[in-house]
DNA sequence: AAAGTGACGGTTA
DNA sequence: CTAACCGCCACTT
């Protein structure tokens, strides 16, 4: 299985579709994109990913937020994301069925 | 070519 | 729950 050209455009059009307030995964979106193991490829496509795409909603396995992103915890909380004593998401408003 | 690095993930202690 | 370990993919030293 090889890496589409058009990679970071196909994740980037699955994480516009995320509605406010909703939350997924790195792994899952690479599965979803029917690329499964290929989360670390999913982060390079968040990190150079264009205005206008709710990169903010994208959090990992944990729930943790980007290293070093401390507006994404308000941008998420301003919808309505929940988050644990440790820092963590909360992973019910992982998105599902999608 | 080899080793280091990072918006990752699963398992184990 | 946290931390350590190892596996993972692509990029940079």
């Amino acid at each position: 299985m090889h890496l589409p050209a058009d990679f970071d455009a196909e994740i980037w059009d699955i994480v516009a579709q995320i509605p406010a307030g909703r939350i997924a995964t790195y792994g899952q979106l690479a599965r979803l994109a029917g690329m499964p193991g290929y989360a670390r490829r999913v982060g390079r496509a968040m990190a150079a990913a264009p205005a206008g795409i709710p990169c903010h909603r994208v959090v990992n396995a944990a729930g943790r937020t980007a290293p070093g992103w401390t507006a994404q915890r308000e941008l998420l909380e301003a919808e309505g994301v929940r988050f644990r004593r440790n820092g963590c998401a909360d992973l019910t408003h992982l998105i599902d069925g999608f």
